[in-house]
RNA sequence: GCGAGGGUGGCGGAACUGGUAGACGCACCAGACUUAGGAUCUGGCGCCUUACGGUGUGGGGGUUCGACUCCCCCCUCUCGCACCA
């Protein structure tokens, strides 16, 4: 670029951005602590994974959450804003497998590596507070916290069923299972039934709902989401006895109000009382295989949109209790073990899968809620009817209103002894063991005298061996370890194993913003410390994370809360979901080859033009499309303030001084540079669009730079010009912060831009005094007139109707009207 | 299917509680300076029209003096969730 333009000069951001963060570095500018001055304020960023390089999603992340740091600063806030390493999980395993490396080596690398790729952005980070998860300086106060909880009641172990490769020896997360095999050397996965630690998220099901309607600072898509998550319907559980039996089967709906139309019943294929069901069949193989064929379907390719519904008739009936029918018993393909009790009350009048269902099968379709002014017959109805009605059919029940029949129903149930009012949550215990070696130890060990123990508090950490383990090299899960394993128990000190699984990666990332507070203190939180900067004020990141992260967050700020290390209920006050980076229509991927390394354009360009631009191009939230033009666009407008301001130094540097009363031009100026403060500030407040905010910037210097051409020059005073060249910079430091602090002390200004506050906007500077008003015919632009400010509305009136091209426009009709806005317009109707 | 959010020039995007549609930037066109220009500077730039003017914010209706903005219907795109009983 400088090389090849001769006559023009660029200005040299490679030497300007080393010169200032090696300042920032040396006098550490952006370290705080809880005694400095000013309020709070807690900017966050979701912190990376040190996958090797940065790319532009980070750069865009990270670049918006620096603008709101050193905004905030600007405005005298006490500002904490940390950075730190999601640095456990599966990219480092398999780095490590290919390069025959241990994962830490190659975690530790990347970040030493990303470190530097930030530095170069000139992200004003308190370096001092950096985290990197797969330290043991942090996960033994999770393990710690694990043993807290495990005294609580908050963990537990049961049996589930995961993923299992048995030529790898391994257990596979979900997304490692692809088409039924596996990833890596793709043999069929199999299910296997594994005993694990699971979290009692569930007991905190209703909170994470309740609190949800808080968070009034969060985008609604993501508490909708959360709140789809959680999934709390609210119904009637109640118990439908088997026909010659003394077994009883419960079923949960949503809708009690329709159990007079329930024709038949409907159970998951796994269903536990499947088998006695069918115990003495002469068509029990028959159902066994139909059962276990669903079963596997199911775990196989689930992603088929709909599912054809199917089902087999077990032969068997129950009674239900409202009315004493019998009711044939059905094992059913779309019936969902996981969600309710597994088993459904069928009513295809009023519920469209049991419609579909029963048309197949020919059972009976009775309606029981009926639309007003509408007549429902089983044998007509196309579709079922799931509005709401008018009982029939339905006993004591008919007439009442589909909403005032379900909480009698329920009444009735409860009073009967044969179900009761229940909550479902589609949310479930959160399953951490992950059988893999990268990852934070679980703090237990197993003797054969006193069973499952955990590791004494005294004890921790539990830390993950470095020595190789048998046959998989550095990479070996735990329980290929016998180093590890072998161990003595902390109650009796007879021989016991340790736990061998390590814990989810996503538990490190959901107390890391608490730790930021005190990553030194020797406990989990320093509760003085946390209380002083938490809750986050302000959360960045990707929309990816709307459930999972940022649920397990939530989850683990009222595990911390009633462990007695915070006071808040929520980590998050305000969450911005950032866009996405796009390039060519599609997201940024090595798999589409579609990817910009922000280390080359930061070497092209310098860090303040890429941050520039990835704030100009788009509003935070939105997605971003990748431009090389745009980049060029960000970086000339810098080099226009440069050469600007180096061209006025003798102006900017020479002491201010007002010229006697202002012209018209230095009022203008004035006025513009006031407008401009305010719509910036307004901007960032409101909405943090920093695209608009620029554009204002971009319009304040383009009028200074009109204005104070050499021929003009005499007309500017220099105290307007200054304030305006000042303005510009002020207003431009959080995003381009090596710039606008060079560009400040050329300007002959003694402190450093850091240091000084946010311009201060003034409300008579920035008013108008001349103004455009429209004049509109009918509605329609025919004119314009300048007026000063405060023109009476009649004297506008006049000025319209005497207005030339306006008189061609009305025609010598007669006026019906005319409406004054102020400020804005005047519309003649004729 | 359910939920959420969008559709504005060639492109990214502006437009406060209804009041100048297209700010700012990119691309493009013309000119200037130049051996040169892919640098820089000046001007132009929704569409139709020589001009006057007409027309225009996904489509259709409506409310209003006036609608990108409010109401109704429809089309379409993106993102979540998805047989949740």
């Amino acid at each position: 670029m400088a090389d090849n333009t001769a006559n023009t000069i660029w200005y040299d951001f490679k030497a300007i951005e080393a010169k200032w963060q090696e300042k920032w570095e040396k006098e550490k500018t952006y370290s705080v602590g809880e005694d400095s001055q000013g309020k709070k304020y807690y900017v966050l960023e979701m912190f990376p994974y040190p996958s090797g390089r940065i790319h532009m999603g980070h750069v865009r992340n990270y670049s918006i959450g620096d603008v709101v740091a050193r905004y905030k600063r600007m405005r005298g806030f006490n500002v904490l804003h940390p950075m730190g390493w999601d640095a456990f999980g599966l990219p480092a395993e398999n780095a490590a497998i290919k390069n025959d490396t241990h994962p830490a080596e190659w975690t530790y690398e990347n970040i030493d590596y990303m470190k530097k790729q930030l530095k170069q952005l000139g992200l004003s980070y308190d370096w001092d507070r950096e985290i990197a998860t797969c330290n043991e300086k942090y996960y033994h106060w999770e393990q710690i916290l694990f043993l807290k909880m495990y005294e609580k009641g908050l963990v537990y172990q049961k049996v589930t069923s995961v993923n299992w490769c048995d030529s790898c020896q391994t257990v596979l997360a979900n997304e490692q299972v692809i088409d039924g095999a596996c990833w890596r050397c793709d043999q069929p996965v199999l299910p296997r039934e594994m005993n694990g630690w699971f979290f009692k998220i569930t007991d905190y099901a209703e909170e994470l709902l309740a609190d949800l309607d808080h968070l009034d600072g969060w985008p609604e898509k993501v508490v909708t989401m959360q709140r789809n998550w959680i999934g709390k319907s609210t119904g009637l559980n109640c118990t439908f006895e088997i026909e010659s039996s003394d077994q009883s089967i419960s079923i949960f709906t949503t809708r009690p109000d329709t159990i007079y139309g329930v024709t038949f019943l409907s159970l998951a294929p796994e269903h536990p009382l499947l088998p006695d069901l069918l115990a003495g069949s002469d068509r029990q193989a028959e159902i066994e295989e139909f059962a276990r064929r669903i079963i596997t379907e199911k775990q196989r390719g689930r992603h088929e949109d709909e599912i054809v519904k199917e089902g087999i008739f077990t032969g068997r009936y129950c009674i239900n209790p409202f009315n004493g029918e019998r009711i044939p018993i059905y094992v059913a393909n779309f019936v969902l073990m996981e969600y309710g009790t597994g088993a459904v009350m069928a009513v295809p009048a009023h519920d469209q899968r049991d419609f579909e269902f029963a048309r197949k099968y020919g059972l009976e379709i009775r309606p029981v809620v009926i639309p007003e002014g509408v007549d429902l017959h089983g044998e007509t109805m196309e579709e079922a009817y799931s509005g709401p009605g008018i009982l029939a059919n339905s006993g004591q029940f008919d007439s009442l209103s589909s909403t005032e029949a379900r909480e009698a129903i329920i009444a009735h149930a409860e009073k009967m002894g044969f179900g009761s009012a229940e909550t479902t949550y589609r949310l479930r215990d959160w399953g951490i063991s992950r059988q893999r070696y990268w990852g934070a130890p679980i703090p237990v060990v197993y003797c054969r005298n006193c069973g499952v123990r955990p590791v004494p508090a005294e004890e921790l950490p539990v830390t993950l061996p470095e020595d190789k383990g048998s046959g998989s090299g550095d990479c070996a899960p735990l329980h290929l370890r016998p180093s590890f394993i072998d161990t003595t128990c902390p109650s009796c000190t007879g021989p016991a194993r340790r736990e061998t699984d390590t814990m989810d990666t996503f538990v490190e990332s959901s107390w890391y913003f608490a730790r930021y507070t005190c990553p030194e203190t020797q406990e989990p939180l320093d509760r003085h410390k946390a209380d002083y900067w938490l809750p986050v004020d302000q959360y960045i990141g990707g929309v990816e994370h709307a459930i999972l992260h940022l649920l397990y967050s939530r989850f683990f700020t009222k595990i911390l809360r009633d462990l007695g290390y915070v006071d808040i209920a929520e980590p998050f006050t305000n969450l911005l979901t950032q866009g996405m980076v796009i390039k060519d229509g599609a997201k940024m991927s090595k798999s589409k080859g579609n990817v910009v390394d922000p280390h080359d354009l930061v070497a092209q360009y310098g860090a303040d033009t890429v941050r520039l631009f990835s704030l100009f191009a788009a509003p935070p939230e939105k997605d971003l499309e990748w431009s090389a033009q745009g980049v060029e666009g960000a970086s000339r407008f810098l080099n226009r303030v440069y050469r600007f301001i180096e061209g006025h130094r003798p102006t900017l540097q020479r002491p201010r001084r007002r010229q006697g009363e202002r012209d018209g031009a230095s009022r203008e100026l004035r006025r513009k540079t006031h407008q401009t403060i305010g719509k910036v500030t307004q901007d960032i407040e409101t909405s943090f669009h920093f695209n608009t905010a620029i554009s204002a910037v971009m319009e304040l210097f383009n009028h200074m730079s009109s204005q104070a051409t050499e021929a003009a020059a005499h007309e500017i005073d220099d105290d307007a010009l200054c304030e305006a060249v000042d303005t510009v910079l002020l207003l431009l430091s959080p995003m381009v912060p090596h710039f606008a602090a060079e560009m400040w002390q050329r300007c002959g200004h003694s402190g450093d831009i850091e240091n000084r506050p946010w311009p201060q906007y003034d409300v008579d500077a920035a008013k108008d005094e001349l103004l455009t008003i429209v004049i509109q015919v009918n509605g329609k632009v025919r004119s314009r007139l300048e007026v000063a400010a405060g023109t009476d509305d009649d004297v506008l009136k006049e000025m319209a109707l005497k207005d030339e091209k306006v008189r061609r426009f009305l025609g010598g009709k007669p006026v019906k009207k005319i409406i004054v806005v102020k400020k804005k317009l005047v519309n003649i109707v004729i």
